[in-house]
DNA sequence: CGGGTTTGACCTGCGC
DNA sequence: GCGCAGGTCAAACCCG
């Protein structure tokens, strides 16, 4: 359902762009028709055809498309949102000194050219959907072909970094973390294509998500045996076991060996972001629904800590903890940990592939990151507006990852730094590049009530600032690897690749979301 | 009454 | 094996 309202958002907004970008242009049909009717032929265009499109278009941006008809008409007062195709010619026939019988001839012939055209731009349409449903099927596949691929080499690059602790194996690693976290909008059309094998999205999501994962499914597993058999998790657990478990004979060798060499390493533990941000409220809003399970006094701490479960879908295995900070209660803390296995909404989706894209680092290319972090000097000077700061920590029980979001040119806060272990290193993350201007950024909800609607109810504007941004922002999750990239250092490579594959899309991709610390204001 | 929160008990991993 | 800390469970409670 979603889906679907979402690739009609997409004509929608093409076929927008279509008619801004020739609003004067010639019609094709123009030449047979009246001026009046001009406007009703312009919504028949390449992508909405039929009638039925225009009037879905009407109910979902009913404002876009006014404007548009006020723009095209000119000084015309009437709105064209009817789409009737005869509508037109009906004010017509009174207005025309005619007789009634020739107008009616005159305007049965136009009819029947309009129907027509109508008919042959329909065909034009049909195909132009099997297209693109063909496209985003090839793309889906080949995607969930690289995934497989870059588990593959990520294992690979563990075990070559016992022999090359530097050098070739930070390259690769990094190599293979810039993959990872390619946020190309595939998963995107996978989710909002209904043409795309649902089975098959899920599993290339959950597959990639599984690999940081396999550990911590078992303790799911555990903590949760009579969900084991619900639907979403089950599809979670089979596709799980199909890249990662010994059942897989594919994978087997490989799997057995990971652990005969590299069992200190624990690829497939459960890899955490957390976002540090100042806020009031108890709670970031960030687009997904939470239940609080449990609350916990950690040590050292005299902030609680509170659990929460995802409880968008049933079986859903994200959680997050929320902690204040002990030295300023006025930053919150949220890590994030573990996969969503439903739809998100794009504020949620956002968030997540930003999420996925740090898990993905830190998994692939943990003790990569974990050895050039080491290294002082490899961090470019840090830039006098970089307002995010970003910590790999690599001693904590899960590799995490923070992206620090309390400090700004206003708020030169102590460095993040002070409250992680002393292992963990900063580094700027001043490639957020918009971040600054985002609060103007346009998101689109194509179906669903925005998600951050909820967040002006509770949140600070600050909070509202901080989620929008990260939500809204497409270019977040390239803006990240590009971070990464130049943390880790990738020689002459710039993050042109994450960016150049990921176009602007209202409703983010859903990228298999690994696990995500995040804490907002 | 259903859903969310609270909170003490319980489980597990880890260090000694 | 024991104790500690983190994490989760689930019954009781609260709220709309």
């Amino acid at each position: 359902m979603e889906n679907q309202h979402r690739r009609e958002f997409t004509f929608l907004r093409s076929r927008d762009f279509l008619r801004h970008s020739n609003p004067g242009g010639p019609d094709r049909t123009s030449e047979n028709s009246t001026v009046q009717s001009q406007p009703l032929i312009k919504e028949m265009d390449f992508f909405s055809g039929a009638s039925i499109s225009t009037t879905k278009t009407n109910n979902h941006h009913p404002h876009d498309e006014q404007h548009h008809d006020r723009k095209i008409n000119g000084s015309s007062t009437h709105q064209v949102s009817d789409p009737a195709v005869n509508t037109g010619l009906h004010l017509r026939t009174v207005n025309s000194g005619m007789p009634r019988s020739e107008s009616e001839e005159k305007s049965n012939t136009e009819l029947i050219t309009l129907r027509e055209e109508l008919s042959r731009l329909h065909q034009d349409n049909r195909k132009l959907r099997s297209m693109l449903d063909q496209v985003t099927k090839n793309y889906s596949e080949l995607h969930g072909q690289l995934l497989v691929g870059m588990q593959k080499q990520a294992q690979q690059n563990r075990q070559e970094q016992k022999v090359e602790p530097n050098g070739m194996a930070r390259h690769r690693a990094l190599a293979s973390a810039q993959q990872f976290i390619d946020p190309r909008p595939s998963a995107a059309l996978d989710v909002n294509n209904p043409s795309v094998s649902d089975e098959k999205t899920q599993e290339v999501s959950v597959s990639l998500s599984n690999t940081m994962e396999v550990m911590s499914k078992e303790r799911n597993g555990r903590d949760h045996p009579g969900k084991q058999t619900c639907t979403e998790d089950g599809a979670d657990d089979q596709s799980f076991q199909s890249l990662a478990s010994t059942k897989n004979p594919k994978l087997d060798e490989s799997s057995k060996e990971e652990e005969e060499q590299v069992p200190e390493l624990a690829p497939f533990r459960k890899a955490r972001v957390s976002v540090r941000a100042r806020s009031e409220a108890p709670l970031i809003g960030d687009g997904c629904q939470w239940r609080k399970y449990g609350q916990k006094m950690a040590k050292g701490n005299p902030c609680p800590r509170a659990y929460y479960r995802c409880t968008m879908a049933v079986g859903c295995p994200v959680r997050k903890q929320v902690q204040r900070c002990v030295e300023d209660k006025s930053i919150l803390t949220t890590t994030y940990e573990g996969n969503h296995n439903h739809p998100l909404p794009p504020a949620a989706t956002a968030m997540a592939n930003t999420t996925a894209a740090a898990a993905a680092m830190l998994l692939s290319g943990s003790t990569t990151s974990k050895d050039a972090l080491a290294n002082a000097g490899f961090f470019p000077s840090m830039s006098p507006y970089a307002s995010t700061m970003a910590t790999l920590s690599a001693s904590a029980p899960f590799p995490t990852i923070t992206l620090d979001l309390t400090q700004s040119p206003m708020n030169p806060t102590p460095p993040f730094h002070r409250v992680t272990p002393s292992s963990a290193t900063i580094f700027p993350l001043q490639p957020l590049h918009g971040f600054q201007h985002l609060l103007g950024h346009p998101v689109y909800f194509p179906s669903k009530p925005p998600a951050l609607d909820q967040l002006g109810q509770h949140q600070t504007s600050m909070v509202h600032t901080l989620t929008a941004a990260i939500a809204a922002d497409p270019n977040f999750t390239a803006a990240l690897a590009a971070a990464v990239s130049s943390i880790i250092g990738a020689p002459g490579r710039s993050n042109d690749g994450a960016t150049s594959t990921n176009p602007g899309f209202p409703g983010s991709p859903q990228l298999p979301q690994s696990c995500t610390t995040f804490s907002t204001n």
